[in-house]
DNA sequence: CAAATAGTGTCTGTAAGACACTATGGG
DNA sequence: CCCATAGTGTCTTACAGACACTATTTG
C-alpha cells in the first residue's frame, strides 16, 4: 500500500492508534562542563529513571512543539503551561529563549519502544547558553541539568537519543558558528574556545583557536570592547565579540585529527 | 503537559487522531542525470500530481517501512506487497535493493499538510545504482524515474522534502565515500565523477578529481582489472575500483569554492 | 613577583586547484 | 588521423598545527 492508495480508502479507526511526541535534547555549559536537561519520571513505566523531556504534539508543528516543551522545562517564557488552547499563535516575547536554537535531530519509532503503545517520537536538539537551574519555576520542578558523561540509563531509548544528539552537536561547531548558541551574546575568544572543548572533550591549542576564529569570514566580529577585568588568576582584558553572520564556518574548524576515520 | 504526565494519563481516543507515514526520495543516475522517483496520484487530494512514494506505517520500523515502500515502487524485491501480515521478520533476499543506501532525512508534521487529517511524515532518503524503470514489474506501474530539475510541483509538501533531500545527498557526497552506492558494484574512476558532477551540478577537473579519489584512504580499491573496451569515443581502458572500507572521506571532498559561504 | 591568559610571529607539512603533458584506443 | 579520455607531473597558494614569544593583569 502506498501513501496515495492509503490516503484513498484511510480510516483512521482501521489501524492501531500511534502517538507522536516530541523530545528535547537540551545542551548548555554550566561551569566549563556540557550539561544536559533531564526530567524525573514519576510513574511507569521507568518510574524514578530520568528521561529527556518531551510530550505530546498537539495541533501546533513539530517545531512549536519542541519550543514550548522546552520552554515549559525551564520554567523560561513566561507563557502559561495550563493553557489547552492551540499554541499556534503565540508564546510571549521570550527572553534567553529567543537565543536558543533549536533544530531536528531524528525520529524514533520502533515498536516497542514504549512498552504501552505505539508511539512515535520526533526529537528534537537544543544549543542554550549557560541557564539557571529550572527549579526556581512552576511546574518544571522535576527537572535539571545533568553533565553529560552522567547522563546514563534514560528511559526508552533516550540513550540512544542523547547519543546522536551529541554526534550531531559535535559535528555541528566544525562547520557552523553553533557555538556562539551556548555563550552569552557577547563573548571573548577564550569563551568561545571553552564552548568548544567541553563539547568536543578535547584541548584546543589557545593561540591557533584564536587565530582560526577571527580568520573565518563572518563567524565573530568584534565590538570594540574588552572586559571589565581580567581573568581570575590574571591575564589581560581580553577582547568582546559578537557572533557575526555566516552560517557556515568555510574553513570549517575541524575536529583535532582522530586518525581514526571511521572504517 | 510533559512526556511523563501524558504517559500518565494517556488515553488515545482523548486526542485527534495522527497518522504516521514514511515517504522516500530515492535518488539514482540515469544517462548522466540526477533522477528521482515519484509516482503519480489518482485520487484527491492532488489528484493527477506526482508525488514521492511513501505510505503508511505498519507494525515494523521506521526504517523497514521505508525499505519495503521503496521495494514495493521499484517492484525489486520480489516481497509480495499484498500480504498485510506483519513484515518485520523478512523479506526475500533482495537484489539491487541490498545495494541501495537507505537513511532518515526528516520528519515533517505541519498541520494542514494533509487537507484531511493530522499526517506527520517520516522522510527517508535513498540514494541506488541505476535500476530499470521500474513500470516492469506489477503494482509499481505508476512510479518512474524523472530528472530532479523536473520534479516541480509535487503534492503535499514534497518539494520541500525534495530540496532538503537533495541538499543532504550534496553534502553527504562531500564527506562520505556514498557516492559509490549511485553506481556498480565495480566502477572506474571517470563514472564516480559523473556522479559528482550530476549531483552537484557542477563540472570537476578529471585530473585533479582522480588523484584526489586515489589520495583519499579506503574511499577506492582497485580490483586489479580495467574496463573491456575504451570509452565510447576512444580513449584508454579505464582502471576498475570497488568501494573501499571507509566510511568517512578524510580529507572531505569539498564542492568548487562556492564563496557563497551562507550569510 | 608569580602565574595565568591574550594575542602575535614564524615555520613546516599537507592539501587543493590550475595547468601542462603523455599515453591509449575508438571512430 | 583526430579526438576524447585516463592518468601523472609540477607549481602556487592556502591552511592546520607546533612552537615560541610578548604583553597584560590579578593575587
Amino acid at each position: 500500500m502506498d501513501e496515495a492508495s492509503f490516503l484513498e480508502g484511510y480510516d483512521p479507526r482501521k489501524y492501531p492508534a500511534v502517538a507522536v511526541t516530541v523530545d528535547v535534547v537540551a545542551l548548555t555549559i554550566r561551569d566549563g562542563r556540557l550539561c544536559v536537561l533531564l526530567v524525573e519520571r514519576g510513574a511507569q513505566p521507568f518510574a524514578g529513571r530520568r528521561a529527556l523531556p518531551g510530550g505530546f504534539v498537539r495541533e501546533e508543528t513539530l517545531d512549536q512543539a519542541a519550543l514550548r516543551e522546552l520552554a515549559e522545562e525551564t520554567g523560561l517564557t513566561p507563557g502559561g503551561s495550563s493553557a489547552e488552547e492551540d499554541t499556534a499563535g503565540g508564546h510571549e516575547a521570550g527572553s534567553e529563549l529567543d537565543r536558543v536554537h533549536l533544530e531536528q535531530l531524528g525520529t524514533y519509532g520502533d515498536p516497542g519502544r514504549d512498552p504501552r503503545m505505539r508511539v512515535v517520537s520526533v526529537a528534537y536538539l537544543a544549543f542554550a547558553p549557560s541557564l539557571p537551574e529550572p527549579t526556581a519555576g512552576s511546574d518544571a520542578a522535576r527537572a535539571y541539568w545533568v553533565p553529560v558523561d552522567e547522563a546514563k540509563d534514560l528511559a526508552f531509548d533516550h540513550d540512544q537519543v542523547l547519543a546522536d544528539g551529541l554526534e550531531r552537536a559535535r559535528a555541528k561547531l566544525e562547520y557552523t558558528p553553533l557555538a556562539t548558541a551556548f555563550t552569552g551574546p557577547e563573548f571573548t575568544i577564550g569563551e568561545l574556545r571553552q564552548v568548544y572543548t567541553a563539547v568536543w572533550g578535547e584541548e584546543l591549542h589557545a593561540g591557533n583557536f584564536h587565530r582560526k576564529v577571527l580568520s573565518v569570514p563572518g563567524f565573530v566580529e568584534s565590538t570594540g570592547e574588552t572586559t571589565a577585568r581580567g581573568g581570575e588568576r590574571g591575564g589581560p582584558k581580553p577582547k568582546l565579540y559578537r557572533a557575526g553572520d555566516a552560517r557556515l564556518l568555510h574553513p570549517a574548524l575541524l575536529r583535532p585529527t582522530r586518525e581514526d576515520r571511521v572504517r
